[in-house]
Formats: structure tokens, sequence, C-alpha cells
DNA sequence: GTCTATAAAGAGATAGAC
DNA sequence: GTCTATCTCTTTATAGAC
């Protein structure tokens, strides 16, 4: 007799929930297999039911954050110019990423998860459309540094212990009024 | 008969460099001591005799960071006012960190490196003075999610595959003249 | 100071019982 | 769908020869 529909792929959910924390804590690399089977008090055996391999783990875990950024592009795609492709994609960042706030800060800038996405296509496309779209056609240096220098900000910042008790609705008015200052004053074809 | 002093410490230092670029690529928690071995052409037991542990050869890399910001730090305090301080700490910073280009990306935001040196005494306490400065007194919200934007966008951005065409003359330059901007604009009280 | 050898633990992954 | 048991490889780390 099947499992109940509203039953069915919990353990899966489980399983990506209790990743997510540990990579947040420890990193990718630093995560194991037997630590997650721990934090849910099942077995290894029983997480590779769900999952194949780590890997496998770790692109599920981000995966809804890709879907999100591919939804964004296609809106930025239906816009006009340059510019305002380029200010309602980056203000669609910050919304996303304090979305998935505990997701997106621990794969920017994780090396393993960096080789992770570049070696599969659906991912590594996807960013580099995003940074098509950022820097828009011909970017000069200052404008490839500005971008850069938002991205890594933006990620590093909604992680940051020193930024933690501000709650996402907050985080996101403030991190939005940075992000139209910081476009108009540090993007030069702005 | 003592090895002359020009060779003394020599092959530590090239334990140092060879373990920088594989953190590098691989992060800390994906970086064992039998790789850093191999690509020394050497033995772990011959890593083992110039360290006691991984950690110590983490520690040892990111030391020579520290003792930069330490004396950054020290000339910050001879300023008269808040601003002054925040303002020379901040582009102080993003010379070090260009200074330091390979190293400090390394380190910023991994998370088994932040508990390393949450639990280092010596690096924390440097670590709390320049958050301190940066922050200036009674910081508000919006001051705090600008300074960590700052510091995650700096770290960032030096080691962005986008932005490693750029030599370190002329990323320091687009980068001090992006800080002053984004004092001037970002940060309420200046 | 660098080696071989090895211990002891933990990793990712699989097979097969229930 | 979850378990036990196991395989194989790699990990950190040490002991002791040279």
């Amino acid at each position: 007799m099947a499992k109940p529909v509203a039953m069915r792929g919990f353990a899966r959910e489980r399983v990506l929930e209790a990743a997510l924390e540990l990579f947040s804590d420890h990193g990718v690399s630093g995560t194991s297999l037997q630590m997650i089977a721990d934090r849910l008090g099942v077995t290894k055996a029983a997480v590779y039911y769900q999952f194949h391999s780590k890997d496998d783990i770790a692109l599920a875990v981000v995966k809804p954050v890709f879907d999100d950024i591919e939804h964004l592009l296609r809106i930025a795609d239906t816009l006009p110019t340059t510019e305002t492709r380029r200010s309602v994609t980056m203000g669609g960042m910050v919304e996303l990423i304090i979305r998935h706030r505990r997701i997106s800060s621990v794969f920017y800038g994780d090396p393993t998860v960096h080789h992770l996405l570049e070696g599969t296509d659906e991912f590594r496309v996807v960013g580099e459309r995003l940074a098509g779209v950022l820097l828009g056609p011909d970017p000069d240096n200052a404008t490839r540094v500005a971008i850069s220098m938002f991205s890594a900000g933006v990620h590093g910042c909604v992680t940051d212990p020193m930024i933690s008790e501000l709650d996402d609705a907050e985080l996101q008015e403030i991190l939005l009024d940075l992000t139209k200052k910081f476009l108009e004053v540090c993007v030069p074809s702005c």
C-alpha cells in the first residue's frame, strides 16, 4: 500500500533542512554524511536512500535559489533598457538573497560549491546570464569591480553574525536603500 | 653543525605557500595534509615536522594578515575623531587586503577558519577591535549593515574570477575610490 | 630533517536483510 | 523505507629508522 501523498518526500526535505544547517555551520567540505544522519537520528544508509551522493545533497540545497534567479532573469529580459534591467535585477537579487538568507551565504565563496556549480551546466548558465545582466554590455573595470563588490557584499552581509539580530524585513529595507545609493554613486554608467 | 641562517625555515615557508594555494582552491576543510605534502613532493611526516596540526598551518597562513591589521589599528588609535579613524581604517583595510590578496579571501567567510579564529584569543581580539573602529560608538542598524557589506564586498571582490585580470595597483585605485564614495553616501554618520 | 610504516578513526558508498 | 554490516579509501597523527 502506497504512502499518503501528504507524507511522501518528507524524509527528503528533512535531509535538506539538516544539511543546510550543517553546511552553514561547517561548510560543505566540513560536513559529513554521518553528521547529517546523526542530526536526523538515522543512519547514513537512510540518507543515501534519498540522495546518491553528498554532491547531490548540496545541489538540491541550492536549487531553489537558482530557480528564483532564473525567474528574476526572465522578468529582467522583458525590460527595455540596460539600466532598468540592471537596477531591477539588483533589487530582485537583494530580496531573493534575503528570502534564501540561510542558503545563499553558505554557497557564495565556498570553493567546493563553486567547483560543483561550475560543473553543473544548469547552474553555470544561470550564473553567467546573471553576470551578463548586472555587468551590461562592454563593462569597464570600475563597473566590474563595483558589481563584484555589490554581489559579495550582499551575500556576505546577510549572514554576518554582526547583523544576525536584524530580521528579514528590516534588513531588506536597509539593503535596498544601500543598493539604490550604491548603484547611483558607484556604477559609472548610471 | 648548524644549518646556515639563510636556509633555516625555508621548508616552513614552502609548506605555507603550498597550503595557501590549496586552501584558496579547495577551502581549508577541502585540503588535506596529503595534498600539501604531494604538492611539495614530500611525505606527510615531513609536513608534520614543521607544523603539529592542520590548524597550525591555517593559523600560520593568516597570521601576516592579522599582524598588518594590528599595525593599522595602532595607527588608527592615534587619530582624533571617530570619522577619521573609520575612513583611515577602511582605506588601510583595502590596501591590506589587496596586499594579502590571495590569503584574505580564503579565510573570509570560511566557517572552518571562522571557528578556528574565534578560538584563538590573539586573532579574535584583533577582529573585535577592528569591528569597533569601523562601527564607531553606538552604531545604528544602517551603519552596521553598510560596514558589513563593505567588509564582505572588499574581501569577496579581490578574488572574484571576474576581477582576476586586474592587477593589484589598478584594483586598489578603483576600490579606494569606491570606498570613499561608499563611505560618503552609505554610512549615515559621515 | 626527512623518510617508512602504521595506527586509529572517519570518510563516502554499497549490499542485502527486514 | 530504514536498518545492519561491510568495503574501500582517506584522513590525521605518531613512532622510530636513517
